[in-house]
DNA sequence: CAGGCCCTCTACCGAATGGTCAGGACAAGG
DNA sequence: CCTTGTCCTGACCATTCGGTAGAGGGCCTG
């Protein structure tokens, strides 16, 4: 159809059609040929840029769990340069964990915005996440550094006192679910009918927050 | 395998392989083949008690929703009978709408409680929420009439002043993709190495509880 | 024993799928 | 002009899939 293709950017258009096309209909329910014939194109040109079907969803992953290791890295180096200016200018007996937890609120809310921004993407999410499915171990390989990395952090800060005692790898699996559970439920009101409500989104990340205050808050 | 046919449960062996593998693997997923293989079966077997392969999926679905329909009604008769021995036993005016809360709570207890001894139904019930998948429509036309009385009940409800005033139907929906969630959240965990922790889905149910209280308790 | 009936099997089919191979169009550069 | 490399395509292939046709066997009833 809307061959609009620029030259070059082939690969481009071929990874937005097949996040969407893997976000919805799955691995299994995507055939390279009608994901071709949506753009025009014939099946051995996906298959010139990615070796196999199999490699197309590998470079899928790879390229969400970018976007989003990107928009994280920059939350995160923000928000540090804050909390940094903030106690150069306070004393630093201001706020104990008070940066901590901004930093934490501003890491949920950047998913979620991403979540609700580009929900084929969470699409992906959902699908990849299901034990067994091509593709789970790749997003695995993606997001254990980042867990890895937030679980190390979280565990200092639990030393140092400036967070309450708990299982840091339980918190963070329960928050990756909830963002994961979202798109579940923006599918479910959708098919129901219900417009895209922003309520329940934000009712879910509000839960998220006190979740995580009232683990994490050391003044509760 | 395990050829274990005591002969005319073949289709209950079926329906069960075929739950399991629909849950885990997804529709497209599963091959005819690989599922009578497992039952030490020929393919054409299931082709006999099930004609086609979406019919296996929709008697799949049917026995599931016929399951937790009867799981519902059953605490639903249970929850009435208590009810009405208390009103009969104290006086109408002893709590207005404690035994309204009572039923709400049984009732999640209970689909909590199936969603925790056959995780394989949530496994079915989130493949087939996925909008455009086949059995979609059928879990649909089995939801909502069980939705729609919900619905109307607790409207009859909000009008007597026996609960507060909310979209019930959002908050039917929010309910239900609570618990798709919750199977999502346990292969996550699963699949992140954690053994079956029953921490983080208790944890849901008493959010879910929260939230419901928080919506429907009019002394709130 | 005959004749259904229920259940399962072997054999086969057409369509679709992921993937291979050789080659064409075309621009860059010698 | 010829070569070279990039990008794309048509023709083809092997496999797998869901589904059909028909035969055979156990079993009950007449």
């Amino acid at each position: 159809m809307a061959d609009v293709n620029a030259r070059g950017n082939t690969r481009e258009l071929v990874l937005d059609a097949a996040l969407a096309s893997f976000g919805t209909a799955g691995y299994d329910g995507t055939s390279l040929d009608d994901l071709a014939a949506g753009l025009g194109i014939r099946k051995q040109t996906i298959l010139y840029h990615f070796v196999s079907k199999r490699r197309l969803l590998d470079a899928v992953v790879d390229r969400c769990a970018g976007d989003l290791a990107a928009a994280l890295e920059e939350v995160l180096a923000r928000s540090r340069a804050e909390a940094t200016a903030a106690t150069s200018a306070g004393p630093p007996a201001g706020g104990p964990s008070s940066s901590d937890w901004d930093r934490v609120e501003d890491m949920v809310k950047v998913v979620f915005r991403i979540a609700l921004e580009r929900p084929v993407l969470l699409g992906l999410l959902r699908e990849v996440s299901r034990p067994g499915s091509p593709g789970a171990v790749r997003v695995r390989t993606h997001l254990e550094p980042l867990m890895a990395r937030a679980r190390r952090w979280m565990e200092d800060e639990m030393a140092a006192g400036r967070m309450r005692r708990t299982d840091a790898q339980l918190l963070l699996l329960s928050a990756y679910s909830t963002v994961v559970g979202v798109a579940t439920e923006i599918e479910v009101l959708r098919a129901a009918g219900v417009g895209p409500t922003l309520r329940p989104v934000v009712r879910r990340r509000a839960e998220l927050l006190r979740f995580l205050r009232s683990s994490l808050d050391p003044s509760a």
